[in-house]
DNA sequence: GACGTATTACACCATATGGGAATATAGTTG
DNA sequence: CAACTATATTCCCATATGGTGTAATACGTC
């Protein structure tokens, strides 16, 4: 039952893979990381992943754009927030599976060889 | 609630990053569909997606090496069935999150026009 | 106006997708 | 064994997408 109907429009099919795709950045999932205690000024999110400034507010842009992110201004500071709490369910979900069942490439990534098959 | 540990290595946030990207393919999607049923052979998949064979066999290798299918072989056809039904649930919060933010995003240009011009 | 902050524009590079074709492997059948 | 089928694998290529950095531009404050 709680499992759902993949039955979907090509068009709703594009927008999911497309948002999987706007997830599936280790920088936009450090800056999701960022902001989960509570908002931040771009700035503040640029020194504390140690990158540069366009970079970083593209990837904010992006993730607004999605309507994950809302931001707000105070001074000539931009405040950005999480907008949808879904993010972490979403990366609890995946980081469960993910270290659940894991074979070739990824089992290196974290370090544990298991060989199976 | 559901305030998630976001708190992970980079190893592990590449490892996430890796299996969004993973699902951010529409054609991986369709075959994700296709599956949802049950079992289908490669050949099957294929016509139904109206792929070529290799494509296909790739992307279903993609998603096998991830953990999310599995395969057993019957005379010398190879049946593919999903092997994780944590998908769906990604799937099905993605739409959700996915819908919402329209409404979101629209009513945000809406507040942004009024505050600006 | 100058300064600080954030966005946009542009070019560069890496990645990955799809296609085609050719070949390899495994299982079946004659 | 040989021929056939289904799938997997590989290589090459063309292309699209996306991330990154540098420079330029807008926005807001003083």
């Amino acid at each position: 039952m709680a499992t759902v109907k993949l039955e979907l429009g090509d068009k709703m099919l594009d927008l999911v893979a497309r948002r999987f795709r706007l997830l599936g950045d280790a920088t936009r999932l450090r800056i999701l990381q960022c902001l989960e205690p509570g908002e931040q000024s771009v700035g503040e999110i640029t020194l504390r992943l140690s990158g540069n400034q366009p970079n970083i507010s593209k990837h904010l842009q992006a993730l607004y754009d999605a309507g994950l992110l809302s931001r707000r201004r105070d001074g000539n500071s931009i405040f950005y927030s999480i907008a949808d709490t879904t993010i972490f369910e979403l990366c609890d979900l995946v980081c469960h599976s993910a270290t659940k069942s894991v074979r070739t490439n990824y089992s290196e990534l974290i370090g544990r060889a298991r060989k199976r098959r």
